[in-house]
DNA sequence: TATGAATGAGTATTCATTCAT
DNA sequence: CATGAATGAATACTCATTCAT
């Protein structure tokens, strides 16, 4: 039983630190070489916690999803007004910018490459997106659930301008946008309330 | 007396059979050999008419958006309020929305496969998007550049919706969400002129 | 415990069988699909061992000429006159006609096949002439330097006499040649002495 | 007939341009395209006036052969002393070593490259050795032939010296050894005939 | 549990040569 | 005569995965 527990922490700690090491390369370039040596164990050792690249991939992305909704919980406090809350969410996506488009290629650099695979991919990230929509409209309280698909469509649209070279310095222009889309958001809701 | 081909027009007959070889296997897993069969040409003359792989593919994202421009600007008309030429953007998005989300995906996938290159790659990438971002400007004649980003920014994040699994068949959903942006830009567009 | 090879003689070991391949085919021609297969492995784990051909060549070229130095030493008394130490050198050189001409050609094709690359090529080469001018230099105990590169070039212009198509069966050329070297070595030596 | 002497003349004036060529790149490396882009003509037309890339280097060979005992011959007064005849060939071969240092790297890369072909090659070299032999003991009028032939290995020797790095900087070394097989050849002869 | 040696099909790209015009 | 388009087998090198120890 004790083993059993020590091969699981050690599996999760392997995990996490795989997230640095697929932004630096890309889930498509990075090898389990590279992988392996990046974690200080062999390749074997690799294969011995993990079947697969792909399975890593898809391991890492429900952990990480995890992790993420917590600490945005334990910083984001719920007793606010929508705007507050709005903003509570874009600080969250900001601060995080740098991590978060990282994911976002990673992402799709994923998909791209298990294209003829069984679905299971698809199917992973699909899951975190509709787990994030419903946690999303948990914390937003908004009456309309397509402003809550809106809101993740546009801070999946901010994220993938990393692809054109807009990265951390262009902070200001994430900011001015973010601000646009809650001024948005906020009118719009309360219009659906009138 | 050269065996009588119009080099110029050749190449770019096999320029533009490639977008559907690249959208169907991704930038990254699709080969140099699989590209020459789906051309029904040799691989030594593909490498007579284009450098690279990478070559290609910049070359190809060059062309699609002088042509994608062209044919927005044939079928829309100018002479309309700016709910209708917003809808006539929306419009153009989603009649092309399987073509646009493959687009948005292997640029990534480009991006991502030619990480540690000259920088060439993106630089591309962003030329297309300022001259999108101009072009765009000046159809919907907004008084505020900061929302036809937005509004770009949004179209992005609905292309990219693809790798969770939205495709076609959800039309209506698709739908749904162009309608909340052009109200929100509308309303916004309002405020800013009086 | 990893699968039990003791990795650095292993490599000398496929380092050595390298020499007669490279010989029978020359550096430029041989592929490492030949090398792999001349081995006994396959390409992959040549590439677990030497990370380039070149890389490959060039430690060949190093591992050689300690050996060849260490069997010319173990065979060369040093107790005698001039005379009979240069008929050593020369016994040697002639024992062993076959496989240093083609270790001189071998030199010369890597030297043209590596035109652009760093200058580390030429530079391993050149070490091994300046390791073999002072090696002989020792072993001759000559009084004049050049004499011992004079020495060195005609051996080498000896060798080189392959490209003409003279070969192991022009045994007695090859001796007389070396006579005539010997012998007005030896006169040169007795001048600069008195 | 007027048309067949055009032929013949561009045929040569052709060939006189390739030696540059190869001499930059090495035989094994240059392309056929990069040949008749250096000459400024088509592959085409490269083919119409030879047959193959082994085809112009053996014509080459011979053309610069006749060419280069002309110059030296031209230049080369017969009525002196031997050591003076002596001393025109250095002269001729220090004047030109960088020219003949290349043409001797490429003849062992030739050699190397047509490994497995007819033997053909090989006999073109052969046959200009054994010319330039008997050139060289015609103007040289030594009593012994094999210090003719000693003159030439020593000379191949000197050429081959460039794999070492040794290039036309080292012209001081160069002429010093060739003082050294001077002094050593006219000793010889001088013994030879009392 | 952990290692790293071994595999071999697969990658982008090259090149001597041919041949229709 | 001259062109350059076309070929396709061949090149050095890579990589996810397996497995004996």
């Amino acid at each position: 039983m004790p083993k059993v527990v020590d091969h699981e922490r050690y599996r999760r700690e392997l995990l996490m630190g795989c997230f640095d090491l697929f932004a630096a390369q890309g889930y498509g370039t990075i090898t389990m070489r590279q992988i392996a040596k990046g974690l200080g164990v062999s390749t074997g050792t690799l294969y011995h916690y993990f079947p697969s690249k792909e399975s890593i991939f898809m391991q890492l992305v429900q952990e990480l999803f995890e992790r993420d909704l917590s600490t945005f919980f334990a910083q984001a406090s719920e007793a606010l007004s929508l705007e507050e809350r709005l903003q509570a969410v874009a600080d969250f996506a900001l601060q995080n910018a740098q991590y978060y488009y990282q994911q976002m290629l990673l992402w799709v650099d994923f998909v791209q490459q298990s294209r003829e695979a069984s679905g299971d991919e698809v199917a992973c990230l699909r899951q975190v997106w509709e787990r994030t929509h419903s946690a999303l409209a948990d914390y937003l309280q908004l009456s309309d659930p397509d402003l809550v698909d809106f809101i993740v469509v546009f801070l999946d649209g901010l994220f993938v301008q990393h692809i054109y070279g807009r990265d951390a310095e262009d902070a200001a222009w994430f900011q001015q946008q973010c601000q646009l889309m809650i001024q948005m958001v906020i009118h719009r809701e309360q219009r659906a309330q009138t």
